[in-house]
DNA sequence: TTGTAGGCGTTATCAC
DNA sequence: GTGATAACGCCTACAA
């Protein structure tokens, strides 16, 4: 591998001088500029980027944390994410963790030793504390509402939606409403559980913890959430689903059970996917992509800002 | 920032030996290792792995080129690859290419100018040529039937998997049969082309290009399917679907046109995704996960190795 | 406009 | 056991 030092003497110049041609400075005659350039040619030169960033102490990597990226929740994002990437020449890491919080250390980690210049986290398992302590090491941006910390975030409002969306069941005649959601823990269930209590506590319904079923992330899930609905004692008359994915897979559980929608079972998706489109499904719409690019930009300026996005209720035929 | 430098005069040693203990090698004083575990514990030292790359002339990064990540065929390679990563301590950097070839020669740059050690392509766009010239700065492994050429791959047969799925189908009494893929190039798609006009020769049959249907990705892309062959003058009774997901769309499309399947439309899936089991279709399994795992291991021994895998037919209703 | 020399932080070699 | 010292490849004052 022929290095500056190799291109200097095969073009009879300093290392500066085919430092300076390599990185487009100014000060270079025509001349040596092109025999840096021959030299180039001739020998299959390329630039050893470790060196670079070592010497410069920058990567133009950024980190990405996301529990699943075979998700279009989270597929989203990173599509908002990566297309900022491109404009700005960055180049991504990706960290699938499963919600292991393992996973995400590696990412902190790679932020501590400088391998990546700065990260996004799409959805945390790590306690904030666990985040701050890192932040010394670089930006880091979340994706939930965390005003008054020193890292940036970008969010919707979770708790705001989710109680327009049981308002709008409500004056439909629903008193019976369950939600289903990706994984109990974390702030924007926390924000939905919160919105549900304080519902169910101002129109003195029964708050009944089966009815937040939890683990609900893909199409087949709809299947499971049907039987789950279908063995309770007081059957939901309504679901909030905070996945598009889910909820086609329920109306589609209920098709081949004859269970009709919304007579017998009311639903609202969350995302508007094509999939709610398509399968006529009342939807909240977030603006998923735009929050990813959000968060890169978050991620590349390094003051710290918080940024609300909000959420459009698209109604259709499954409620 | 505090570096080994700093470490030795705190601990009154001289850097080898930081790096010595750093490093877990021996011949080093348990009381001089304490001096430096003392000093690095004061100090929050951490590793500059950029400078560790520089000096090894290895990262421990590994390079994931694939078009769609929220795809459930990618997002399953992914996660084997995913998983014998995390074994190997090795990270991933992604390059999503939507089948651009710029974003695929992002992925040989960093390659070349040694950001990665190695390359996995899941489907490529650029030429065989393009990628081979990369292969003298790490190893390239591809996920199709590229035998006798200097780089690695892992596949599955798709020619016989598909005269498969075309003879089970005849045996069952079809003769108009389409069948929707991703995208019409690629080394897959012309396996599966070569199968398919094999097999009308041999049966004498209509060979129909409009049977032929290509963008087929996601769920919501089966209504788009069903409507086109509804509109063909001679609509086929039986359609293989290279992907569960798309397959799914077609049988929940067909439902509300109140379309009988297998009677008006036979259809087969692929990959035998939960959805399939879910809603009874008929598929191909494809062990994509360990696919993934075994590029994975291909990438890391430099050695060329060609690996094929098997798939397992699953009868279901769809047929 | 050009070049010398020092530095980025770590690892590896070799002598003691 | 230990420690100078020379790589690794590039960037950048600073001097000329």
């Amino acid at each position: 591998m022929t290095n500056i030092r190799d291109l200097a003497k095969m073009a009879g110049v300093s290392v500066t001088t085919v430092s300076r041609v390599i990185n487009n400075h100014p000060y270079v005659s025509e001349e040596k500029k092109n025999a840096v350039l021959k030299a180039i040619q001739d020998s299959n030169y390329h630039k050893n980027i470790n060196a670079v960033h070592l010497s410069r102490g920058k990567t133009l990597l950024m980190g990405v944390v996301l529990p699943y990226s075979d998700h279009p929740y989270f597929a989203l994002l990173l599509k908002g994410i990566a297309k900022q990437a491109l404009e700005h020449n960055y180049k991504l890491v990706l960290f699938q963790t499963d919600y292991m919080k393992s996973r995400e250390l590696e990412a902190l980690d790679m932020l501590k030793h400088k391998q990546i210049d700065s990260l996004v986290i799409c959805s945390r398992s790590c306690h904030v504390s666990t985040i701050e302590d890192h932040l010394q090491y670089g930006p880091i941006v979340l994706c939930e509402n965390m005003k008054g910390k020193e890292l940036s975030t970008t969010f919707i409002n979770h708790y705001k939606t989710f109680v327009n969306a049981l308002e709008y069941l409500y004056q439909k005649g629903h008193r019976n409403i369950g939600y289903c959601i990706g994984r109990k823990t974390g702030t924007n269930s926390r924000q939905r559980e919160l919105a549900y209590s304080n519902f169910v506590n101002k129109y003195q319904l029964e708050y009944n913890q089966e009815y937040i079923i939890d683990q609900c992330l893909y199409f087949e899930d709809g299947e499971k959430v049907l039987k789950r609905i279908l063995g309770m004692t007081n059957t939901p008359s309504a679901l909030i689903v905070t996945n598009d994915q889910v909820a086609a897979g329920i109306v589609t559980a209920c098709q081949s059970l004859d269970i009709s929608i919304p007579k017998q079972l009311a639903i609202i998706g969350f995302d508007n996917q094509p999939i709610a489109r398509m399968m006529n499904i009342t939807s909240f719409e977030l603006p998923l992509e735009e929050m990813g690019e959000n968060m890169f930009l978050q991620a590349v300026n390094a003051e710290v800002t918080h940024k609300e996005f909000s959420v459009q209720f698209i109604e259709r035929g499954t409620v």
